[in-house]
DNA sequence: ATGGCAGGAAGCTCCTGA
């Protein structure tokens, strides 16, 4: 099983390099972050028209968040279970006995910001949320845009960005939280070249000059991380005119 | 030290992203 997530920064610009990826891919199972559409608005018929099915959690202008897998999507959930949240970041559900979880994990803006406050708050959340989910399934995956770096070599200039947001303690910490939990970053699990990153700003040319971040994850229970062939980045994504800032990940179990 | 790029909503500019 093929498995995905790509944060498209606008589902509707994105489109037309979505379909001809799910053309060329041909991923099961696809988390999308940033779609930025209402629900009303969601171009379903393109989607379903590519062979997928898909589930959707959206509004205006901000976040956004939807699953297109080829099976049946079934026992759907939206957001983070005990937890209220007006921002669309979280949709769930369970592809061929695996549960998918897609996450936008917010940015936090910065560390003397109430966005950093919340980015933790919700964090917390989704980390309690996510014990009660692996306990009722048994296979579990979390793929989407944490918005945390891990560690030092997932940024280019670890120096600059010390302690700046994306790569703060606290986040770095609220990170292996989620590890500590039993997930693997499926990412780690393979030899990878060396400035693998998933996100590049769009200004000062930094794709082209390799200044990014990894960002983007797929995180794996034991028991599908025990089974997972392979887990990359799509670079040649962040290469299409108009591209995303961010690239999809694509991983095999 | 600062701004730069892109998308959206609105409106001829601002907010957010990371």
């Amino acid at each position: 099983m093929k498995i995905a997530a790509w944060n498209v920064n606008s589902l509707k610009v994105r489109l037309p390099q979505l379909l001809d990826w799910l053309g060329r891919e041909k991923p099961d199972a696809v988390c999308l972050q940033e779609t930025k559409v209402e629900d009303r608005n969601f171009p379903i018929q393109d989607i379903e028209g590519s062979g997928y099915r898909v589930v959707f959690s959206g509004q205006k202008t901000y976040n956004g968040v939807a699953i297109l897998a080829r099976e049946p999507l079934q026992a759907v959930e939206h957001g983070i279970g005990g937890f209220i949240d007006a921002q669309k970041r979280v949709i769930t559900a369970t592809v061929n006995d695996v549960r998918v979880i897609c996450a936008y994990v917010p940015n936090g803006q910065s560390l003397d910001s109430d966005k950093y406050r919340y980015k933790l708050d919700w964090l917390k959340a989704f980390s309690t949320w996510l014990e009660s989910e692996s306990r009722n399934h048994a296979g579990v995956a979390v793929l989407g845009d944490f918005n945390i770096a891990p560690e030092d070599r997932d940024v280019y200039d670890p120096k600059a960005w010390e302690g700046q947001v994306l790569c703060s303690p606290a986040e770095r910490a609220a990170f292996q939280e989620l590890i500590a939990l039993g997930f693997k970053d499926s990412f780690r699990l393979f030899d990878q070249p060396e400035k693998s990153y998933s996100w590049w700003d769009y200004r000062m040319n930094s794709f082209q000059r390799k200044m990014g971040l990894r960002i983007d994850h797929i995180l794996l229970s034991a028991s599908l991380a025990g089974k997972c062939r392979s887990s990359r980045i799509d670079f040649d994504m962040r290469k299409n005119e108009r591209p995303s800032d961010h690239a999809p990940v694509i991983a095999e179990i």
